[in-house]
RNA sequence: GGGCCGCUAGCUCAAUUGGCAGAGCAACUGACUCUUAAUCAGUAGGUCAAAGGUUCGAUUCCUUUGCGGCCCA
């Protein structure tokens, strides 16, 4: 009598049939006593010490029904996991029982009480003596076996990708145990969670591109923060020691399997340290990170195992160019010499605005794809590190480092530049560098220069990208995969 | 920005040298009181991403658009 309906259109009739029984399809609360693998537990030590088999009250997601005739096996799902239900129609009574086979579906949410049993084929099983809808579901879940595989599916409608793949449930748990993680290495070190404003009248402490937004009643211009860099460092000058925030940041560029426009990253500083200091906080950082989230410090990505216990390899960037393209860019002090040279040696790498982009760019498309073992790079020219202290032997450098492990970039630290005429004179090149047509130099800002003026002692800094460092830890390489909801276009 | 690939039932996927659109799971009807991808018999379910073009006829060929994926710059 359904057939020729939809599924929903199906399952609305069913819907108004257990309201018209006068049952609410939608009550407010569940009775719970266990969990499926508490109830689980509960019954292997009942039968380890020879007790009575524990009745227990359970509620979950209907995952599988198995209609027998007049007995049926089901599983429901919870949080922590399934747990089989075994319901008879002498147990339930006939009219129940046949409410259950009609008009409760795969997907529904419901709770049952009984006692539980061990199947023959083992299972610990629920005899279902009351069973109770707390949700009736509209729509069918993906297909049982293959789940969900359609990407974009998959990406606009995380639930589904969710209940279909515990696969991808680990990886946003792991991504929680690796915040949550980070949060206690930096309080065990003793430094200070802050937050501090998403939007800003200036952006600043990255080179890259903002979103635009504006405030009606100020009617002003704002951005969103491609990075809370300038604000820390003014807690710094405030005098906080060790302060950190784990947000997101917003920048204004292209979409890739690396790039989601809004990502988040931990930025930290530490006073009184410099960059050595944050390699070792880093490489510390992550191990303890590693070992909680994943139970080891040693784990395979893309094939390869990787090893992120400390000491970790640290190589300058002049000498990994000088090794990986045979370029010494110091030879070539010049955007139009060095680009000259790369044509010369046919390097595949785009064309940059400016000699230390163009370095950058070595770095990313030569070096980058090689470095599988943590690795510091460090050490690189002033012009494209802005806030970065020159090198007291080396004015063309900055104390500065990135971290690159499974080939990916994954974070970015210095020696802070505290000069407050210095830290103009470097804005105002920024300057230079945009007129030229570098759309991501980075702007002037005079309240962080007063700021500095008012003294920032020497501090190191430090960002980790926590959606790169998710996707290392669980061996992804689309940051769409670490990020629940990242971002599509309009369906429209 | 460029190239290639994809979009077919709720889900996973077929098919068509241009001629009534197919399966498994899910659903519906029936059988079945220890099953677990339950099984067995039957039924229904489609704007073939969208719009335009070519054609007697387009899901198929062409154009444009949308969304997605991969690669490149």
């Amino acid at each position: 009598m359904l057939e020729g309906f939809d599924q929903v259109q199906q399952r609305r009739l069913k819907l108004e049939r257990i309201r018209e029984r006068g049952v609410d399809p939608y009550p407010a609360r569940a009775r719970r006593s266990h969990t499926a693998s508490e109830a689980i537990v509960a019954f292997d030590e009942a039968e380890a010490s020879g007790n009575d088999a524990p009745t227990v009250q359970v509620s979950g997601r209907l995952r599988a029904i198995r209609v027998m005739g007049k007995s049926t096996f089901a599983h429901i799902e919870d949080g922590s996991g399934r747990i089989q239900l075994y319901l008879k129609r002498d147990d339930l009574g006939e009219e129940v029982y046949d409410v259950f086979k009609r008009d409760i579906d795969v997907g529904d949410f419901i709770g049952v009480e009984g006692y539980l049993f061990r199947t023959r084929t083992g299972e610990v099983t629920v005899r279902v003596e009351l069973f109770e809808l707390l949700t009736k579901t509209l729509h069918p879940l993906p297909e049982k076996w293959h789940g969900l595989k359609d990407i974009e599916t998959r990406y606009r409608r995380r639930y589904l990708d969710l209940i279909a793949s515990e696969d991808v449930r680990e990886i946003f748990r792991t991504r929680t145990r690796i915040v949550t993680a980070m949060r206690t290495f930096l309080d065990d070190q003793g430094f200070v969670e802050v937050e501090t404003p998403t939007l800003q009248s200036i952006y600043g402490g990255a080179m890259a591109r903002p979103f635009t937004t504006h405030h009606n009643a100020l009617d002003m211009t704002l951005f969103l923060r491609i990075s809370d860099e300038l604000y820390l460092k003014r807690l710094i000058v405030g005098g906080f020691e060790k302060v950190y925030e784990i947000c997101k940041d917003f920048r204004n560029e292209g979409v890739s399997t690396k790039h989601n426009p809004e990502f988040t990253q931990m930025e930290c500083y530490w006073a009184y340290a410099d960059y050595s200091d944050m390699m070792w906080l880093t490489e510390n950082m992550v191990a303890f990170i590693a070992e909680q989230a994943l139970g080891s410090t040693q784990f395979m990505f893309q094939g390869q195992m990787v090893d992120v216990t400390p000491p970790w390899r640290r190589w300058s960037l002049r000498d990994a160019i000088l090794e990986l393209a045979g370029i010494d860019y110091m030879d070539f002090p010049t955007l139009e010499a060095l680009w000259a040279e790369v044509q010369r040696r046919e390097l595949h790498v785009s064309p940059q605005p400016t000699w230390g982009k163009l370095i950058e760019e070595l770095l990313g498309e030569i070096v980058e794809p090689t470095l599988i073992q943590p690795t510091f790079v460090k050490d690189y020219p002033i012009d494209i590190s802005p806030l970065a202290k020159a090198s007291s032997d080396d004015p063309q450098h900055v104390e500065r480092f990135e971290i690159f492990v499974g080939g990916l970039e994954s974070g970015n630290a210095y020696s802070e530049l505290n000069d407050p005429l210095v830290q103009r004179e470097r804005f105002e090149q920024q300057g230079l560098g945009a007129k030229a047509g570098d759309d991501e130099a980075h702007p002037m800002d005079e309240d962080y220069i007063l700021a500095l003026m008012h003294g920032m002692p020497p501090t190191g800094g430090l960002g980790i990208g926590v959606d790169r460092l998710t996707m290392l830890f669980t061996d992804q390489t689309s940051i769409r995969e670490v990020i629940l909801f990242p971002h599509m276009r309009s369906e429209d």
